[in-house]
DNA sequence: CCTCCAGATGCAATCGATTGTAAATTTATT
DNA sequence: AATAAATTTACAATCGATTGCATCTGGAGG
């Protein structure tokens, strides 16, 4: 074994062609003859080599990979544990490979103000996918203004600037309650924080299907931004609440998950004395006693469409923003 | 306000200086006076110029990206709702910025075998950490023998030739069968699906642990490899156990989380009747009824190890494989 | 047998920054 | 004042692939 190939060069020396020929072969354009292309993609088969993609990157001004911005959580944990985030970036990875562009990921740095600027003008990425854009509307809009191939996840809301791929909120909010109330429910505990604007439209659309039923009164329980520390608040509700609910809606499933021992231990059996429908349809959600009624979001569809979003504004075409519809799972615990 | 700066040279015309000083003034060589390069950075933040990180990684071959392979799950999920990997990935964003490094996401695909010779090939990143080693240690040996550059996350083996930094799964699990034996437990079952190398070192830990007790005895339930399908082979053998066990240790939370419902079901209840230790401490394990007793896994401490152990690689050194001890959290479930 | 054309290949510039070394400038030394 | 030393700055090569244009080759047509 000669000395390792390195560079196209290596290869071309190798082949007995120049640079151009082996850069053409590889590339797979047609100037080049089929036999002389089929040889140098032999060769460089043979020797493990692949070429550069930083030299590429710099000559072609693409950079091909695609930064997908997540409020990752650590210690302080905010969505730490939500596995919705989890299988969103495994879903845009597989969309993203498969267009042949990788994924670059970064942290949300909550504390500085120009960190979209930062990723813009760092040009690294052929394109921004901001996943989960809570209340940072305004500074997206800032930078869809100059920037566009951009696209974010989560809740439309009017006159907004950049683009947005997500799923109807008050749809399913208003399908999570109107549930409940099919089932005979009349008084409805709505479990949340209404601050994120998705879980604010979800309440939205409960409130617009309590409102049109007779006798129905909707009870609107704040609970702690982390799913996980509003067990006490939940708690603390249910201790006080009388007339207890007979129907609970929670803004997403981990607040169900929560929610659900509580009551078993306060001998209140679901669905018999109170019905409960979750939100986001987890895979944890199935396997639990009973299971759960939620509204599932179909993350898969969702990425598909921010990528395919993402990928037209970088060919330089508008695009406008899409809102999917969520759909009801109907389980045990209704 | 003229035209766009985009390149040093751009810049270096506005400065009155050439490209090269620019270049050292940017990146706060001390060849040029402090006058000089005060003036230049000021220049450059007015105009929000940035040099571009493509041109540099080329000429400095280095690539400031390090590639992180986790096992994403999408629909067909294996651990596709491991909050796990989600706040290890969190983790391993915060240290990897902290050094001036991106963050290149992979996705493993298994039906291809070269997975780990293309991430090396296509020198894209300064090195790879492996998130779930899971079955691969040998593609992992094989490629360590060559690229230095890699560490892997998960268990470590005797004989190894990557290197890899863990939790000592032996020790966990001995000192979750230990607490059980110690709260007077003598028959205790083990949940989990023993194929993956870590679960296989927590049960031979258990099962030290059980043999070293008289008169205890260690049930071994092989579940589902994906923890949210295993309810229904968990109900089964609390179905059909007889006598039934008075302690149960699940091999993640995940799995006890799924366990705690069917116990209560069956009018079971947990610490009195039967005592439950789970695996991970997942945040949801603190704020379930009861709280779940677990074992801890360090995963922030983990993340700096993984990464300080790569970095040492990237410079050539080499580096041992890092061992960490688990943590018993004792809560209201044993 | 010569010209022409199409297809295949090579030459050389280019992408944008880094850096060894040479040149220019300033400061120190006698 | 003249030279040596030290400090700044500029020149030009380089990283590795891409690509417009020029060149070469071989066969068809006259």
């Amino acid at each position: 074994m000669s000395k390792k190939v390195r560079t196209i060069y290596d290869l071309a020396q190798l082949a007995g062609v120049s640079a151009a020929t082996v850069s053409r072969a590889l590339a797979g354009k047609d100037l080049v003859s089929a036999e002389t292309a089929e040889r140098i993609r032999k060769l460089a088969q043979a020797h493990g080599f692949r070429p550069s993609a930083v030299a590429r990157n710099l000559r072609t001004r693409r950079r091909g990979a695609i930064g997908v911005v997540i409020p990752l959580g650590h210690e302080r944990g905010q969505h730490i544990s939500d596995p919705f985030f989890m299988t969103m970036i495994g879903c845009l990875a597989d969309e993203l490979t498969e267009r042949g562009f990788d994924l670059l990921l970064s942290r949300v740095i909550p504390d500085r103000e120009d960190w979209l600027e930062a990723m813009v003008d760092a040009d690294r990425v052929d394109g921004l996918l901001i996943i989960g854009q809570s209340d940072q509307s305004a500074a997206l809009d800032a930078v869809a203004r100059r920037y566009l191939p951009m696209v974010a996840w989560g809740a439309f809301e009017q006159g907004q600037i950049h683009c947005s791929v997500g799923t109807d909120n008050f749809l399913g909010g208003r399908m999570a309650a109107q549930h409940l109330l099919d089932r005979g429910c009349r008084r409805i505990a709505f479990l949340g924080n209404p601050l994120p604007i998705e879980i604010r439209q979800r309440l939205d659309g409960a409130r617009a299907a309590v409102a049109g039923a007779a006798g129905a009164s909707l009870i609107e329980i704040p609970t702690h931004l982390t799913a996980e520390l509003s067990a006490a608040e939940i708690a603390a509700f249910l201790d006080s609440a009388d007339p207890r609910p007979d129907g609970i809606f929670a803004a997403s499933d981990l607040i169900a998950l929560n929610a659900i021992p509580l009551l078993a231990s306060r001998g209140l059996s679901v669905p018999g004395d109170v019905r409960i429908v979750g939100y986001d349809d987890l895979p944890i959600s199935r396997s639990i006693l009973p299971p759960l009624t939620t509204i599932r979001q179909d993350i898969a569809t969702g990425a598909a469409q921010l990528v395919d979003c993402l990928l037209k504004r970088i060919e330089g075409k508008q695009t406008g923003s899409v809102v999917l519809n969520p759909e009801l799972i109907v389980r045990a615990s209704t």
